[in-house]
DNA sequence: AGCTGGACTGTGCACGTTCACAGTGGATGT
DNA sequence: ACATCCACTGTGAACGTGCACAGTCCAGCT
């Protein structure tokens, strides 16, 4: 209830407390404050309890800005997205990455910056902010071969993880995935155990992981049944699997079961299907990867391959907390589960 | 396998370059430099462009921490959500709002914190750090009424937007919303010219301002026609959305309009009339709100209420840097506009 | 008693920047 | 001729930390 003329002050007008006002009130030096804050080893007990009450009588909260400038180290990490905006929309998986990811960030106490690459503009400024140093890792969110930003990175010897695969730099960066193949592999299997016969599959885009390693699972468990045409191909969109669908269906009336690489393109399959009055699982029988929200909310309710999207973020701040700390990148496989629901 | 005695040395090995360096090349003093970098007053043409050249040869890019611990400001911003996690994941709005939030920031170039305030741990970490001044304001997105967070950051004199009206703390906090009323006013009309004359309305919850003002709108534009017994409550989730339309058409059969208070509450309600063997809009006329790219996506393609969510993030950021600069947080208001499709 | 080493504590410097201030030199006014 | 002003430049002092180093005290050993 101060009304005063002063300058707006933020924070409540006084000046924040330093690790000098810590020392004095506690009766030390702020080098024992200073390790009582990094561990408090070589603290003596007094000199710990004094420091620790005069913390919280103070409210000192360290200065972040000072630390990382003598440090060298920045303390935060930036999830970088460098997809075409239209994706983070559409895509429930994302969101469900970037809560995962700052989740995981918290608990050590490290903020998330969020950064978007879409533009040539924007690579710039990413880059730019990132190899500044400002940031002491990245985690990647980026699925196309071949990105520009990743050879940034690499060349200015960025601590860098992935998600999935990153195309055209396997072996130069960590990641974390999960088991595209296996998990293809068990959903064409699921539908060959329901009697399906001739089992199409629509893909993700075949410069992404998902896209190639889903379609590998697919051809690798059909073997010899493989047959090209009944593979279409499809953007990771709604719209995409619509079209797909559509697509196998004018040319192989026959299919009785899909395997769709992402949930999303399912619903826009499921909608083909619902057009052209085959029932669904009756007629065909419908399987999804990824398990995102959607797959419980469609109708029929969508049986799908799960990504553990949570262990997925949590594994990427692991490995790159790893990363930074000077050790080798790691790569982290982890298994998918069969989620039946009602399309199979 | 803490930190060694040869220290890993990212970007490059070598030491950065200071703005020491930049003098030394360019042949001037730190001062110069700096001037430069600030806008570039009082500086000689020749000294102005040898510096330029200088930061360029040496890729010299100021260290922001350093910056920020003299100057006292940290050039970011968090982007905080009090939500629980669920309505994150379903919600595509809040994507919409976090990308063009980032992108307004990027243009300022300030990067963005993404921030979570779920648990009253979550709680306490943000506060902490946000009042720490690690962030220059906050970006809130924070819809339940008497939020604790924001009593807290208040106190605490941390600049802060709103997005949406902060119940509770309407004239404390500066905030930027659509407008609710109008928007709903608008919904009802155009229900009530394409000749329905039984129109319910599915509610958001009570303790958000889209739940209270959207109904208002309803309630007001309806007049002497308002009907409590046509009004359902939802909770912003497709489910809730399902479960309240099958409420309204037990209770009062008649219905041949509903103004749903979301898109996704939407979907539930088009699924229950689905089911309920109600053809849309023939029978029953459904109108959303949001424009999410849901909306368009639905069978029958949703007409709804658009909100300008890259307007909205945009002009949350411009408002914050106001905040930030000491003047006093203003309210801005923007229209809605009626997007016109199958579902009426 | 003197030496040694371990446990703890204090001090000064460095980190990279901004900002206030003190120059400097030339043009202009008296 | 001298003061004044202007446009520009350089310098030193912060900002708040961590870290290396030096110093103190005390116990245990020779």
């Amino acid at each position: 209830m101060t009304l005063d003329s002063t300058p707006v002050e933020h924070s409540g007008g006084r000046r924040r407390p330093t690790i000098k006002d810590v020392a004095a009130v506690a009766g030390v030096s702020r080098g024992t404050v200073s390790r009582v804050l990094n561990g408090g080893h070589w603290v003596s007990p007094e000199a710990l309890t004094a420091v620790q009450a005069a913390i919280r009588s103070t409210g000192y909260a360290a200065n972040r800005h000072a630390r990382s400038l003598v440090t060298g180290r920045a303390n935060s990490v930036a999830f970088l997205l460098t997809e075409p905006t239209q994706l983070l929309f559409e895509d429930p998986n994302f969101s469900v990455l970037l809560r995962g990811a700052a989740d995981a960030l918290a608990k050590r106490d490290m903020p998330l910056l969020l950064m978007v690459a879409g533009t040539a503009e924007e690579r710039r400024r990413v880059t730019d902010y990132v190899t500044a140093g400002h940031v002491d890792g990245v985690l990647l969110i980026s699925s196309h071969a071949e990105d520009p930003v990743v050879a940034s990175l690499l060349r200015e010897q960025v601590p860098v993880v992935a998600c999935g695969t990153p195309l055209g730099y396997e072996g130069k960066v960590g990641y974390v995935a999960a088991d595209d193949i296996a998990g293809a592999r068990e959903m064409v299997r699921h539908l060959r155990d329901t009697g399906r016969r001739h089992i199409a599959t629509i893909t993700g885009p075949l410069d992404t992981p998902g896209g190639v390693q889903r379609l590998q699972g697919y051809r690798d468990e059909l073997g010899a049944d493989y047959d090209e045409g009944l593979v279409a191909h499809g953007d990771y969109s709604r719209l995409g699997g619509q079209r797909a669908m559509a697509e196998l269906l004018a040319a192989r009336p026959e299919i009785d079961g899909v395997f769709v690489a992402s949930d999303l393109m399912a619903a826009g399959a499921l909608a083909t299907l619902a057009t052209h009055d085959r029932r669904v699982p009756e007629d065909v029988a419908v399987g999804g990867f990824d398990d995102s929200w959607l797959a419980a909310t469609l109708v029929p309710a969508l049986t799908t391959m799960r990504q553990p999207f949570e262990r997925i973020s949590s594994e990427m701040v692991r490995v790159l907390g790893e990363v930074i700390n000077g050790e080798q990148p790691a790569t982290v496989i982890l298994p998918t589960t069969l989620v039946r629901r009602d399309s199979t």
